[in-house]
DNA sequence: CCCCAGGCGGTTG
DNA sequence: CAACCGCCTGGG
């Protein structure tokens, strides 16, 4: 762990911070009254925030570590390329996203936040992971202020459904901790998702009891960069039926469906 | 008071 | 296999 600076990233076409952190792919950044996000990636603390047309962090990280979570290798121009044209509404969804990048999340952080999403909205989201994290998380010190880090697997593993009443998630408490047993038994290799193709990501997750097709998308599209993952909620299957009467095939957007659904996802939520 | 929310699991026909 | 329903909790 570094000392704390502040880096320029690049510059904020590349990267919306308020399109990214507010399209419901995180739940554990917010906005504070100077206009800087303050929230946590990994072990690290962090503010990001706009200056003079640049994106800056200020943290203990380094610099590439901020660059592959943000992503910033991809090229979201392409990307955006790759499925232009296959229709008007995407288009304008698309232009209408800009700056959003698909972060890359700590995979066992994503694998709990979206059990916890599932029937929940994002306000709830976000106060049950604080709960989450604020209980059983490492304390971390940043800025002067105590701040907690994501719990591990680990420390998870060794909980009863009942011990995790106090942060309030209902039966998904159950859920959570059965994956962290699974996950600190071996049965479950998050590792190993990272070496397969996207449907065997999928379907190795939805073994896991409490991950069925929905969470399992979210969780190979954000914390493992499937980006052909097109995770289907009742968002946004409300716009594919509206847009896409004649029916829809995510398959047909190719290699970054992943990108095409949060540009949808964000549109109508806006 | 009832209803449902960024689902899943289990049961039923 | 599709359709349904219960599940914790919170907010409308």
């Amino acid at each position: 762990m570094g000392n704390r600076k502040e880096i320029e990233l690049c510059s904020c076409e590349e990267l919306n911070l308020k399109k990214t952190f507010e399209c419901g792919q995180c739940f554990r950044w917010n906005v504070n009254n100077e206009g800087k996000y303050f929230g946590t990636a990994g072990e690290y603390p962090a503010y990001v925030f706009e200056r003079q047309g640049k994106v800056i962090v200020d943290s203990c990280a380094p610099k590439a570590f901020w660059e592959y979570y943000f992503d910033l290798d991809t090229d979201y121009s392409a990307a955006d390329e790759s499925f232009r044209g296959y229709s008007v509404y995407l288009d304008e969804c698309s232009a209408n996203g800009k700056g959003i990048r698909i972060l890359r999340q700590d995979p066992w952080e994503a694998v709990c936040s979206f059990i916890i999403s599932q029937c929940n909205n994002i306000k709830r989201i976000q106060g049950i992971v604080e709960r989450l994290c604020e209980y059983f998380g490492e304390e971390a010190e940043f800025d002067g202020k105590k701040t907690f880090l994501f719990p591990s697997a680990e420390s998870l593993s060794k909980l009863e459904p009942e011990d995790l009443a106090v942060i309030r998630s209902g039966y998904r408490a159950e859920y959570i901790v059965s994956a962290a047993k699974s996950i600190t038994a071996g049965i479950l290799d998050l590792d190993s998702l990272f070496e397969m193709d996207w449907p065997e990501a999928v379907r190795t997750l939805k073994c896991q009891k409490g991950i069925g097709e929905k969470v399992a998308n979210c969780i190979v599209l954000f914390g493992f960069h499937h980006l052909e993952a097109f995770p289907v909620d009742t968002w946004i299957r409300k716009a594919l039926k509206e847009f896409f009467p004649a029916g829809f095939d995510p398959n047909q957007l190719g290699p970054y469906a992943g990108l095409a659904q949060q540009y949808i996802f964000y549109s109508i939520r806006e």
